[in-house]
RNA sequence: GGAGAGAUGGCCGAGCGGCUGAAGGCGUCGGUUUGCUAAACCGAUGUACGGGGUAUCCCCUGUACCACGGGUUCGAAUCCCGUUCUCUCCGCCA
């Protein structure tokens, strides 16, 4: 969410970067509604300032009233509290409709002003889609088979390591059965990815919940705009309260544990890891990417989330630092990726700047997106309302990062693909293998 | 699922419908005293929004906020209704 008052101040840098962001938001009537309601406030309060006073005054009185014996200074006193009363009750249908003014503004200010985007860093190219992201760094050569290689589809195939038709059977399309080894790399890769991060790097390790309630998507800034990619749970006749939401992402569980808090500025950074399943719906996709691991409704994800001061070097650096976790991991897998910068126009709502990791992917004679590093600086944090106190008592919200540290099964895909041997076994990544009882290969009929 | 209790500032905790943004204590910060520490004493110590200041993080002023949302009233932390959450007991399930 965007601070108001910045909106107030700066409406043209704004709308400039919804443009670059390639959406459409009225800012206009968010300023024009916002200038009503405040107009409608001053004077709503000084009619309370008004009310105030007769009620200081009136205090006392009555409390002289009610000590009072003597019949005529009671009826002197009772005229008294009479004619004070005469404003207050005057000016009483005035404030109701005041206030309910106010509330019949409120909300769709409140919609507005959740849609409007955190304009683009400085440093984000622009461009339009995904086209137009630029690639900043390559690492590793994409392997020359020496041999016809195959699609993980065909190697889970013969390994035995997946089942989509069982998966789809009985959930659906675009699921899946992780079966033998393929379940066991599964689950090595994701306590890689979090051992990594815990041992090596000193995140906090957490279980979040991924059933979640409106406020948390909201204030992860999934809400509104991807409302239609999240599961919602809970039966159509129920009252919003009730209702629950299946999150995409642990980011959303990270993130929100803070959510209206006073954290002080001696307790940050704080850095959180997560392995959550993530569930989404993959609305607006039909047909793309319908084969295999890739696009699916459910998969396992380990992500990494940074709050830290209201800083921006200090949200540069750490989107860096974040980016840099991920690109271990896939060079400890021996798997070669690219780096991208996404441009303005592939931003979300709450992005200053995205960075995008892709993997060779054999079977796509190209990259395949991997990894995701977003930098948000107080976006999410003021939709969470998360704010820290500095040593001098001052208040800022905070700044929040996330980034993918591993999700598979997609990142199965490269494993597979680009570890395969001639004889169709695969060669299991030396890191895994103390996660898969010692194995070294994954061999057919086995 | 049944019965009951509760929700007040960073924390604990008081609060007859008016002088309560909220006693008291703890904590924190500043000061005095002190060789240092401790102790003692004095003072300060919420947030949000609006308006005004010779005004980025300063001052003045107004308003709102005692779980959340309504209501009663000239006036609500205090009374009424609804919701959420927490706790205790019973039952059920794991």
């Amino acid at each position: 969410m965007l601070d108001l008052k910045f909106i107030r101040e700066n409406p043209e840098a704004v709308k400039r970067g919804a443009q670059l962001k390639n959406m459409t938001v009225d800012v206009d009537r968010l300023l024009e509604l916002d200038a009503r309601k405040r107009h409608v406030q001053s004077t709503l309060q000084e009619l309370q300032t008004e009310q105030n006073k007769a009620s200081k005054e009136l205090g006392p009185l009555m409390g002289q009233l009610k000590k009072e014996q003597d019949p005529a200074k009671r009826a002197e006193l009772e005229a008294k509290a009479e004619a004070l009363k005469t404003r207050p009750s005057a000016i009483k249908a005035d404030m109701i409709g005041l206030e309910e003014l106010i509330r019949t503004l409120d909300p769709d200010i409140e919609q507005l002003l959740l849609t409007m985007p955190l304009p683009p860093d400085d440093d984000v190219p622009i461009g339009k889609s995904s086209e137009d992201n630029v690639e900043t760094f390559k690492w590793g050569t994409p392997r020359q088979f020496d041999f016809a290689p195959k699609t993980h589809l065909e190697l889970g195939k013969s390994l035995g390591l997946f089942d989509l038709d069982r998966g789809v059977k009985m959930a659906g399309s675009r699921s899946y059965v992780l079966t033998g080894a393929g379940a066991m790399l599964h689950q090595a890769v994701l306590r890689m990815a979090q051992d990594f991060m815990v041992f090596e790097q000193g995140f906090t390790p957490m279980a979040v919940p991924v059933l979640v309630k409106e406020a948390a998507m909201r204030g992860t800034g999934f809400f509104p705009a991807g409302r239609e990619q999240a599961y919602r749970v809970g039966e159509v006749e129920e009252r919003d309260e009730d209702v629950r939401y299946l999150t995409g992402t642990g980011e959303v569980g990270l993130t929100a544990f803070h959510m209206d808090e006073i954290l002080s500025e001696a307790e940050l950074p704080r850095m959180y890891v997560t392995v959550s399943t993530c569930f989404r719906r993959e609305a607006g996709t039909y047909g793309k990417d319908t084969t295999g691991l890739y696009r699916i409704h459910q998969f396992d994800k380990v992500e990494q989330v940074v709050i830290c001061r209201n800083d921006k070097e200090e949200s540069k650096h750490w989107h860096r630092k974040m980016l840099s976790f991920s690109e271990e991991m896939l060079k400890r897998l021996g798997l070669p990726y690219r780096l991208l910068q996404c441009c303005t126009g592939d931003l979300g709502v709450k992005n200053a700047s995205m960075i995008d990791v892709e993997t060779w992917m054999p079977s796509r004679n190209g990259y395949g997106e991997t990894h995701s590093a977003s930098r948000l600086y107080d976006f999410q944090a003021r939709r969470c309302n998360l704010r820290y106190k500095t040593a001098d008592g001052k208040m800022h919200f905070c700044h929040t990062l996330n980034n993918t540290v591993i999700a598979s099964p997609r990142i199965l895909i490269p494993i597979l693909e680009n570890h395969q041997n001639a004889d169709g076994s695969v060669t299991i990544p030396e890191p895994l293998r103390k996660h898969m009882g010692g194995m070294e290969r994954i061999e057919p009929g086995k």
